[in-house]
DNA sequence: CTGTTAGCGCGTTCAC
DNA sequence: GTGAACGCGCTAACAG
């Protein structure tokens, strides 16, 4: 096959086909059911009910119709097979910052555990939480058997879905009035666990680097440290607030440690944010972490575990979150007046070595 | 609503609703062209026609389509429209390892383009090679468009993929023996750049830490590296072989060291192996980095620039490679004739501070 | 158990 | 410019 190499003007080498093989292009049909049907010598509902779960066909015409299938390798079409029993074995799944590293592991967690049910994934990835609505639009258009949202629904949004009768199950976020199917790592007990420790250990002046303010996950967090906080007595707390980026952990911390004389601790809302103020307060402040000052996360991403930072935190049970997540959303896909039902998962404690005890 | 609060036997919370909202239920079938035609007392086709991109149409009976489509809320089922027209609008999207910290970049960046020319996502995150085959048998049957595949496959299923006529964009991997249209950041010019300014820089012991064999990223990259090695007169550099996690790369670079008397530079394929390394030569080994030895690593992931690693790397154009694949799919779907075309790009070098210069 | 029939919702000729 | 009629590929009633 003849090539030509060449360089493009912006440094991008290229290599290009010149002929094309013209045998190996599918302009070939693919095989229907009445293909099958006609070789098999049988009517097409025959072919059907054979792949059909239930489908009462004789072992004989079963046998002959599958071999005529594999041998013009048929296979239903989803597309014609949805527009009649409406089921697409299609679940949306909404991410709202695939770059956040903790994401990465339940995306990869519902696709496995869906897949393993025969559903397929259409991915919504959010940059700005503004395109929800827009992405609404083709989830309807694409009739969708049920949605998981790991992004932020606003009332009205989840009214439509609602309306328009498609299962959906909240991941870590809360849907504004409605009671929607949800999972969740409840932070409350999560915060207070670490912030109990903090004090038996002595610390006594604390700060707090919280998420955006419409973050739900982000703000029970905050939440939670700060009222274990002044249950404790300690009023105060200077909040500063990032956007669950290393870059906004470290800012943060520098911010808040150059305000608060005596720092003693710093509540992180996320692990990434952690790391981020780790790093601030070892190369921007020149301080010691943990010996100097503590630093606590929340996640148990992978990262908080690498050496350098090994971030004391509490790890989120993604596995049986993810699971409980499915399986609510196939219930309710196959019972759609199932009550909503809220799952909240406790996350367990890691130690680590970010904070002293 | 009445709520019940219960604990299970495992320590979850559960709140149940137990009264449903019976008039919030989507028992309601969505409005289809013929409602809208009716309302609006005009044929199902001239609905059709209002829909279209250039359907020829009086404005004034467009007009009261729209008004009768908006009041019933109408939106063209994307099923039926795919079952006609051939065009579902669908990519599929294999990704093998997302986990691996730099395909979450990726992905978003590959959702992010396709969404903009309002094409959908099929996500298959990959736990196994393996799985790939059953997965090709759901993307025939689902009538997608197009696949960007970033996961390994093999001359049969590119053949299969071929034979079904959909076109498909590799991305940093190679297929078998086929010419398969790909974006690919090339490794060759990387590695040397890398080596150069290790070897200028009076670096002599040099070790590897390569990926798994089955990686074509991580194994031209191996090469690449030792090669510009031998032409500087460099043998016998100890290879050993990692599975791009931090794990891996940390027990890589354990081995290398004791076997490796002055060992002054380790080389690693991807940058989560190099953080990793990192670690084991400063936690298990107790080496200075870079004073002791040097870690060079690639990809340009986002945790290769958090202060405590500045991993000195190659950072991909992730934005420009995803921009390309998505764009060579697209012109391939307008026309499946185009030839396989192979674009490269040269990565940028990050200078870091884990390598002494 | 089998084949015939009637749609699912829509795009697309083709006469008018 | 418009509407009637057909078909995409399939499932689901129904009669035999």
């Amino acid at each position: 096959m003849a090539k030509s190499d060449r360089k493009s003007e912006d440094g991008i080498k290229q290599t290009v086909a010149t002929s094309v093989d013209p045998v190996a292009f599918g302009s070939v049909r693919r095989a229907t059911s009445y293909d099958v049907a006609r070789m098999a010598g049988v009517s097409q509902s025959a072919v059907s009910r054979c792949f059909a779960p239930g489908g009462s066909i004789a072992p004989a015409t079963r046998a002959k119709v599958m071999k005529a299938a594999t041998e013009l390798g048929y296979r239903p079409n989803a597309l014609a097979q949805a527009l009649i029993t409406r089921r697409t074995n299609l679940v949306a799944v909404f991410i709202s910052r695939l770059t956040n590293l903790h994401y990465p592991e339940v995306l990869a967690e519902i696709s496995r555990q869906l897949t393993d049910r025969d559903i397929r994934v259409l991915l919504f990835a959010l940059t700005a939480e503004s395109e929800i609505d827009s992405i609404l639009e083709q989830v309807w258009r694409h009739d969708v058997d049920g949605i998981i949202s790991a992004a932020r629904l606003d009332n009205d949004q989840i009214a439509g879905i609602r309306r328009h009768g498609i299962p959906i199950v909240l991941y870590n976020r809360t849907a504004g009035e409605h009671l929607t199917p949800s999972v969740w790592c409840d932070s409350t007990t999560g915060e207070r666990d670490l912030i109990d420790r903090l004090l038996a250990a002595g610390h006594r002046r604390f700060a707090v680097v919280a998420g955006p303010e419409d973050s739900a996950v982000g703000e029970e967090r905050r939440q939670a440290a700060l009222a274990r906080l002044v249950e404790a007595g300690i009023v105060d707390t200077p909040v500063v607030r990032g956007d669950f980026s290393y870059a906004s952990g470290r800012e943060a911390v520098a911010i808040v440690a150059n305000a608060t004389p005596s720092l003693d601790a710093v509540v992180c809302v996320s692990d990434v944010m952690a790391i981020g103020a780790i790093d601030g307060c070892r190369f921007d402040l020149g301080l010691r972490v943990p010996d100097d000052i503590s630093v606590v996360g929340f996640d148990g991403s992978d990262p908080a575990g690498w050496m350098s930072y090994q971030v004391t935190s509490i790890r989120q049970p993604v596995r049986r979150m993810t699971a409980a997540a499915v399986q609510m959303l196939m219930e309710r896909i196959e019972d759609p007046t199932l009550p909503a039902e809220r799952r909240s998962f406790v996350g367990a404690f890691v130690p680590g070595k970010s904070a002293r005890f």
